[in-house]
DNA sequence: ACCATCACG
DNA sequence: ACGTACGTGATGGTG
């Protein structure tokens, strides 16, 4: 038989910081309660055990306080909030006739190790459900842990196998308590050896084994003497913490599994349900007063898994609805679809070889589908080799499109915002489309949703899967340039400073420059001197040192970031592949990671060297297609300012123009410094200039600044007119749009705080600007990803740089996909001025420039 | 986890 | 008098 054995003061703390504040009737909290009854019932429908218990800590001191005087209290005090929900968790888990467990002077831990211990002594399965760490210890076979996380609101479970332990971890579970007694656990009060922190903890138990190993053979260890110092030194200490993480399996209790038969059920919590305010749950789970009533008569829920003969009546119910809601579960070994009334999970290990044709049917265009995160859900179909099409809606791009400053959009988070009650997977995503479908309409965006973003999601996985081919060996020779130049410099740096530091920690650097050498400080950050290059580019000629610093830093940023950073994340294919993500900047553009590839070095010599490595493969080449000037562009457009228009109209050089109206000289008398000054000036009314910062930038007295800033909206007076509107309107709607009705809210503008208020002054003047922008070039490649599958090209998108797009192409379509994509990008809108776009093919990136 | 720094548009 | 340009992500150091 299969037990659950809950370590219920780790999940109920997890829940309590996890979920929103909830109170019962009569005012008690009881959000952790509801979190942990949330948790509990999607475990038991996930994993279907025969017995189920909870184990709790008890307060007072434990067996490890006697033993260790330094272990003192293990826990943070608890506060009031949580400490109410405590008895209210074991009334409800007694009246449902779940089993506690519980012993003065043992930590629930060493009650889940030894019932663990009996249940495989027995034969029998444990599941073991937590939210730390210290039980993977206890990670065997036939018994898993379960490991909870929330994060932002959304509760995940990861079944730690023994291979799922050692593949993450690098070593075997019982080694964690070796790992512990090295590292320490701060939460815990568990020492570990001072100066050891995870990383050299777990490469010591990866190398090594165990702390016995590690202690009998100190002095032949192949390992840094520094390391083998701290590991002499904290000896004492490792041992201590050795004992306090070893979790005790033969705590004095009688257990039987048998005694923890559970049938499922909640009905006999009904009344505590009722009392707490849990209405939602007891109609969620179709509670029924009378315990010995029959629960299968309820309709909709528990989730249902049908077997392989019940797909084809499962799909015509599917095609029959209007839509459905689906999520993909575990990576894609079970979906989990939702039509309203039921709730069904297909899994690949019920439904067995029908499974992929089950997909391929109910993903197919003319199934109309809204899910959560389609650009994602493509992705894990497409490597099913799975084409998949009739998405309609995504619940987590409208979150975003009706307000792209949350921090996040998980369903419960959703939910709680738009339904007034926290809910996940397939119903949630069921529930939500209705009101979300109508607010973006309420808001006009459902043109962005229907014809921008969910289109955006096809190209964008497309892109992800597709990848960047790299020149590995090129990329890590260049690495390896890199570190003799670095160790150079550090040389040079340690002999002009007459000592050794660390010159990557600013804090020490800053002693060095400012204390030692006693260099002119421009004081600055929270933390101590500022050591950034503007501040270093001041100090260049007062002493050697500076400049051999700046160039370490520009070698070191280039080492571990591009030279290290993307070669440890080029695939087996030799390709990077990075992850557009479509619902994190506030303007509407998108962002990239994992590794980042929109900011490759490009300004410098050096940095741009790495460009080259970027490649097409034999027989390819890559077109390179950037926007020129668009937000310059769009800024003439939307502020409709005559001068600015005539300028882009008549092809001049937008920054030239700017230098001759501001200095007022004639176009052709423009010097280099002025045209770069105007340059600068451009860039700041885009942002929302002030003088102070502009003085700065162009190092000119603020007062000259002023004069420029001055000058230009006189000139451009359409631009000035626009950016005292754009703010007013702010003011008036809370919000700004793109031209393309994309939105931001500003509450910032009612802020009260100056800083605040003029932070929100400058995005009003920047996101409809930026904003347009990535509205503009997102249309464009869906046009252009469109235009090359029409023509049956055998190019790829692979890339997007805010107002850049990259393309693979063989050499013999390189002429037509250039045009294609100057004509797209050119033509995806027209308005007062034209947007042109440069494009040119060539082997690297670089090249391709 | 947070800061400082620096890479890009 | 205030504090100071928009939007991102990755890295190494620190407490």
């Amino acid at each position: 038989m299969k037990l659950m054995i809950l370590d219920g003061n780790s999940i109920i703390n997890r829940t309590f910081y996890g979920i929103r504040m909830l109170n019962a009737p009569d005012g008690t909290p009881v959000n952790a309660v509801y979190g942990f009854l949330t948790v509990l019932h999607k475990l038991l429908e996930d994993s279907r055990p025969d017995a189920l218990c909870v184990a709790f800590d008890l307060k007072g001191p434990t067996f490890r306080h006697e033993a260790f005087e330094g272990y003192k209290a293990q826990r943070k005090p608890m506060p009031d909030e949580l400490s109410v929900q405590i008895p209210l968790m074991k009334e409800v888990l007694d009246a449902a006739g779940v089993q506690r467990l519980e012993l003065a002077g043992f930590e629930a831990d060493d009650l889940i190790g030894t019932v663990s211990r009996v249940c495989n002594e027995g034969g029998n399965e444990c599941l073991i459900v937590t939210g730390d760490r210290d039980s993977f210890q206890l990670i065997t076979e036939t018994s898993h842990v379960l490991h909870v996380k929330s994060r932002m609101g959304k509760t995940e479970t990861i079944d730690y196998t023994p291979d799922v332990f050692s593949e993450e971890y690098g070593f075997t579970p019982e080694k964690i308590v070796d790992l512990k007694a090295l590292m320490g656990d701060a939460s815990d009060n568990i020492p570990g050896v001072k100066g050891v922190g995870e990383k050299t903890a777990t490469e010591l138990i990866q190398k090594f084994g165990t702390v016995k190993n590690i202690y009998e053979n100190l002095d032949t260890l192949d390992i840094k003497d520094s390391v083998r110092k701290k590991l002499a030194e904290g000896k004492g200490d490792a041992e201590m913490s050795y004992q306090l993480a070893t979790i005790d399996t033969h705590a004095p209790i009688e257990f039987d599994p048998k005694s923890c038969l559970f049938s499922g059920s909640f009905d006999g919590a009904y009344n505590e349900f009722k009392k707490l305010g849990f209405n939602s749950l007891i109609e969620k789970w179709g509670l029924t007063p009378d315990a010995d009533a029959p629960t299968a008569s309820s309709p909709a829920l528990p989730a249902r898994e049908p077997h392989a003969e019940e797909l084809p009546a499962l799909l015509e119910a599917v095609r029959a609805a209007a839509y459905v809601a689906v999520l993909p579960l575990d990576g894609l070994d079970a979906v989990e679809l939702c039509d309203g009334k039921t709730v069904a999970t297909v899994r690949w290990a019920t439904a067995g070889a029908d499974y992929n044709a089950f997909l391929k049917t109910l993903f197919a265009p003319d199934v109309k589908k809204v899910s959560h995160n389609v650009k994602d859900l493509l992705s894990l179909l497409a490597a099913e080799n799975i084409d998949a099409g009739g998405f309609v809606f995504d619940t987590a791009l409208a979150g975003y499109l009706l307000d792209p400053t949350e921090s996040g959009y998980e369903l419960p988070r959703l939910t709680q915002k738009l339904l007034g009650e926290e809910k996940q997977g397939a119903e949630a995503v069921f529930a939500l489309y209705p009101p979300m479908k109508q607010r973006l309409e309420g808001e006009s965006m459902s043109a962005l949703m229907d014809e921008m973003e969910l289109p955006l999601c096809y190209v964008l996985s497309d892109m992800e899967r597709t990848g960047f081919l790299v020149d590995r060996q090129a990329l890590y020779d260049y690495g390896q340039d890199l570190s003799v130049g670095i160790d150079a410099l550090q040389k040079e740096i340690y002999a002009l400073a007459g000592e050794e530091f660390n010159i990557n920690s600013p804090k020490q650097l800053g002693e060095i420059l400012f204390e030692k050498l006693m260099l002119p400080s421009g004081k600055k950050t929270k933390s101590g001197w500022s050591t950034n290059a503007e501040t270093l580019e001041k100090l260049r000629g007062r002493h050697e040192i500076v400049d051999k610093i700046l160039e370490f830093r520009q070698l070191s940023k280039l080492k571990s970031t591009y030279a290290d950073g993307l070669g440890k994340v080029i695939g087996p294919d030799g390709r990077i592949h990075t992850s557009f993500q479509m619902t994190v900047t506030a303007t509407g553009r998108l962002s990239s990671t994992e590794p980042n590839l929109q900011n490759i070095p490009v300004r410098t010599e050096l940095g741009a060297e790495i460009r080259k490595m970027f490649v097409a493969p034999r027989g390819s080449v890559l077109v390179d297609a950037d926007y020129s000037q668009i937000e310059l562009r769009l800024l003439a457009h939307i502020s409709g300012d005559q001068v600015m228009q005539k300028a882009f109209l008549d092809g001049e050089d937008i920054h030239a123009v700017t230098a001759s109206q501001v200095f007022g000289v004639p176009l052709k008398d423009v010097t280099k410094l002025q045209r770069s000054r105007a340059k600068a000036v451009n860039f700041g009314i885009v942002y929302g200039i002030s003088a102070f910062s502009l003085a700065q930038n162009i190092h000119v007295y603020q007062n000259e600044a002023k004069e420029y800033i001055d000058t230009y909206l006189e000139k451009y007076s359409g631009v000035r007119e626009y950016m005292k509107s754009i703010i007013a309107q702010a003011k008036t709607d809370g919000y700004v749009t793109t031209l393309f009705g994309r939105r931001r809210p500003l509450p910032e503008l009612k802020s009260a705080n100056y800083n605040i208020r003029s932070f929100g002054e400058r995005v009003a003047r920047n996101t409809p600007i930026q904003g347009t922008a990535a509205d503009v070039i997102k249309l464009a490649m869906v046009h252009v990803w469109r235009r090359l599958r029409e023509e049956k090209l055998a190019a790829k998108l692979i890339l997007q740089v805010h107002d850049e797009l990259i393309v693979e192409c063989p050499e013999s379509e390189a002429v037509r996909v250039t045009a294609i994509l100057t004509e797209e990008m050119e033509n995806v809108v027209h308005y007062s001025v034209p947007l042109t776009a440069d494009a040119q093919a060539g082997r690297s990136w670089s090249d391709a420039k």
